[in-house]
Formats: C-alpha cells, structure tokens, sequence
DNA sequence: CTGATGGGTTGATGTAAATCAATGCGGTCA
DNA sequence: TGACCGCATTGATTTACATCAACCCATCAG
C-alpha cells in the first residue's frame, strides 16, 4: 500500500509509436490489434494544443512548465470496441482521455459486468490505488488518450504540488458520482434509473469541453447493452423503458444513437423516486 | 469547484466542549442531543496517544509537528442513532473516526435509503467535494470524531504536503470499495451479496486498528436493517439469507449481533458469483 | 443478391426478491 | 407487572424485472 506512485516497472517504450499487442493491459482483446500513433511529445505544443487541457487536471501546470508534461505524455488511439486496460492487470499507467467515450467495468467470473462509469474527454483514469487495476476500460467510439507511466507521475507530483490537490478533487468527484450510482443501483426502479441515466447525460454534455446538445438532443455513443450494465438492468428492460418514456411523451428515440429529451420536468419527476 | 478546501465559513468553537444541536448538520435530529466532549486540543498529547494515528491520514504529520495537529483538532462523542452530517447541508468540517462505527448514507425523497459505506476507526470522513455533504453520516454504536475544519484543513494541506497525498490514497481506496460496491449492487444476487459482505466485514476486522476476530467470529455493530441498506436489499431477505446459510453450515448466527464464519470457503465460493 | 451478424424492439413466461403479515423476544418505561 | 417498542425471524402472496423467444432492420462479406 506504500509506494503509491513511481512504483511502476515499465520498460521504456517508443515516444511514437505502440503497437498495442506489446501492452500486457489488452492481452484479453481478441480482435485484430493494430493502433495507430499519434505524433509523440517531441513538441512542446503537443500539451499546449490541447483540446482538454483546459478542462483537465493538465490545466494546473502553468505554461512555462508545460514541456515537462509534453515529455512523459504518450498519445494513443484506441479504435471502437478496444480494451486498454484490463481488470486485474499490473497497474503500469495512468491515463487521460482526450478524446471519444470510455467505459469502465467490473466483471465477475461468469461475465456478468457492472459498467462503474463512462469517462468523457478531460477524464482521469487509474486512481485505483494498488498495484493492479481494479476496473477494466475499452473504448465505446474512437478514443484518444493521454498515457502516463506511474512512475513518470510520480515525479511530476513531486515538482507540482497543484497536481496532487487537482487529483483529489478529480477522486473526490469521482466517489460523489460512485455514491450516487449506489444509490441509483440499490434502490431505484428501473424507470428511476433510466431517467437518472438520461439527466446524467445531459448534464455532462452541458460541461465545457462537450459538444453542446441543442434543444435536448443527446448522441449517446455506448449501446442498449452499455446502459443496462451501468444501469444493472438488462438490455430488453432498458428498451422497454425507453419505448414506454416514448409513450409517455418523455424522450423522442431516434435512429441509431440519438435520444431527445422532450420533457425534462416529467424525467426528473421520475428520477427524484415517483415510480 | 474551486475554492477546494479553506473555504468553510464556521464561526469558531470551544475547544473543550459542544452541543451538538448548534451544528446545522444536526438539525434533522429529533432525539435529544445533548453530547458529550472530550477534553480538547489543549495538550500536545492528545494527537500523540490517539489510538488511530498509526493507521489514520494523521500517520503522515511528523511527531515534532504533532501540536500543529492536535491545535486544529476538536474531539467530539457521538452517541448511537444520532447524525452528525445531513446529506445536503453545508460542508464545514472534515472527521476522522477514532473509536466505534459510523453509517454514511443517501436517500430518496420518499424515504428509501442506500447505505453507501461503513466507517470504522481511522477512516476519514467528508472528502466529497461541494460545498454540500453529498451524504449523510450516524453513529451506529458510541463513536468519538475528531474533527477539523474545512479552514483550517486548508492550512494544514499547505504545510504538510504529504498529508495531501495520503489523503489521496485515502480517496482512492474508497473508489476501488465504491467500484465493488456497485459491481455487487448491480449484478450480485442476494446469497452473493451477504456472502460478499461478511466476507469483507471479516476482512475489515483483519486490518490493523481494528479487534482482531478469532475463529471467525464477527461482531456486526449494525442492525439487519442496516446491512439491508447496505446491500439493496430488505430486511426480510437479509434474514432469510442469513438463516439458509446457517442451514448450509456456512455461519452461526449468535444473539444479539455475533454472527461466526465457519466456512470461508463456502462463502468465498458464493460471493465469487455460484448461486 | 444472399446469408450472416450485431443491435434493437416487443411479447410470453418464469422467478428472485419485495411486500404483506404474523409471531417472538429482549429492553425500558410507567 | 404489563404495555410498548425496536429488532428479528418466518410464512404467504405479489410483482418488477429477468429470461426465453421471435422478429425487424442495418451493415457487410462473398
């Protein structure tokens, strides 16, 4: 339980490129493997330029010092439906999400999985402490990240102060949501939550750093079968609640991945435990 | 979302003594409320022998700092049922449990609740961050707090840099419980569930500070009702569950609240996901 | 064009756990 | 002493959701 960071044991790897097959994270992906590189950090305005910095726990290092973290910063992309990070392994990185949606799961021995949450760009990922990780991530649409090794944190750490206190508040934000979604997975209908769910989402699509949804329209990029296992419901369950939220003249479904929500008043009357 | 931690704005108190009916997080208590205090922070040994350090965030203040400690620190006894945050009210203060078990909570405006986490000796509380308590906290038997001020707690983060990071480990550890818990509370079956819960209760007696349980036997400090809430569950299939596991030889279940693990391995196999 | 595949919806049926209900038991208070 | 109360256990019944199953509609490969 010591040695919290820089306890990582990494072998030194390519600034450039990473062929992902040589990460122990994805040994569990099946699918073919291969992952195309970003440009490394040579230059310094690989931090400056981007797009999540603002938002992110990035945004505590004062510009001056930003080639510090363009050095030990290592963009990646991950394609649809690729795993980056497996439940259990050795918990060598940590990561940033720049990028595209991430969900983020538990699973039990028999494959029954609890998505614990979906990490949108500005997103941290690996607090977990200990030296496996305790969740998995996979990309849902094409996500780019930012990767950290533990160890190289560990001494941005300890030249910048303001990281630490950022990362809290990165953590205790993340145990609000956590003690939320407890909530919503103990004692919440299925109506409830689905509603809850709906909110959620527009409300982190209103945060800075997201597209703006006009006129209550979400593009949710995760399946039917995501939001079940975020939501511990089962696809067909999730479906039907939806179809009757149609009926009630709640939501609109689009085709594909479109929901518009219609009456934000009636969904959180649900969501606050009326039925 | 700035403004993390010194921005309490509580009037200063007694060191020696307090009512607890003065405190805003209190005033959803209806039983009578008179608290018995500690003798305060007034000599430097009060930090230096408390029972807890070794294993609390407090470890990380070095012995000749200890009086800044002890300076900040305000001893409180609360009394069993009483609360002493309310989900929702204004975030003064931070607490470090010292002795007994506390209940942390949320609820639903009709009532429901979800019991989001116990916490024992050496456990710190009110890390959510917001200048509102994102839950609620009660003592479950007698239990003494030390607390700190939001303002003060602010200073001490600058002066003692480690104490910043140990709070941080301390953050994630209760994100990786969190995770487990909505893993259970999303996908787990009734069995598993208890099964997981006296699994991790025999654990948590295991760690250092707390009464070490021999032969298996548990000392559960909280009501079924309580463990219901814990699990998503209701009281009577707690009961229910507790009594087929007995009819399976995995436990006893004594009066009051002694429940003895005879089968760890039986458990172990059920919490795991069989059945 | 055609069959396969993955996601989604909807209907029929089953079941785990909730709800409703009765009973026991150990405090505590008048 | 007895009435009351909180907590726990156990039984009967109900129900919200899971499971099983059929089907639609894209997309994609051959």
């Amino acid at each position: 339980m010591s040695g919290y960071f820089g306890a990582g044991t990494r072998a030194p790897e390519s600034e450039l490129e990473i062929i992902m097959s040589d990460m122990p994270s994805c040994q569990f992906e099946s699918r073919p493997r291969r992952i195309v590189i970003g440009s490394g950090g040579v230059q310094a305005d690989f931090c400056t330029n981007c797009s999540v910095r603002p938002t992110s726990v990035c945004s505590v290092i004062e510009p001056s010092d930003i080639s510090r973290l363009a050095e030990v910063a290592v963009e990646t992309i991950v394609s649809p439906g690729r795993g980056f990070i497996e439940e259990g392994a050795p918990a060598t990185d940590f990561f940033n999400v720049t990028s595209g949606t991430v969900k983020l799961f538990k699973a039990l021995p028999d494959g029954r999985r609890q998505i614990t949450g979906f990490a949108a760009p500005g997103h941290f990922l690996g607090l977990a402490v200990s030296d496996s990780y305790a969740f998995g991530a996979e990309a849902i649409d094409t996500v780019r990240v930012c990767r950290f090794s533990r160890e190289k944190m560990g001494e941005l750490l300890d030249d910048f102060p303001k990281l630490e206190r950022r990362l809290l508040e990165e953590a205790s934000n993340e145990l609000v949501a956590a003690q939320n979604q407890m909530l919503l997975l103990g004692r919440k209908t299925a109506r409830e939550r689905v509603a809850s769910f709906l909110l959620d989402q527009m409300q982190a699509g209103l945060l800075p750093g997201q597209p703006p949804p006009s006129g209550g329209r979400l593009h949710l990029p995760m399946t039917r079968g995501d939001i079940a296992d975020y939501l511990g419901l089962t696809i067909e369950t999730v479906s039907r609640t939806l179809s009757w939220m149609r009926g009630q003249g709640m939501i609109e479904v689009g085709k594909g991945y479109a929901i518009t929500i219609v009456s934000t008043a009636k969904l959180e009357v649900l969501a606050a435990g009326n039925s």
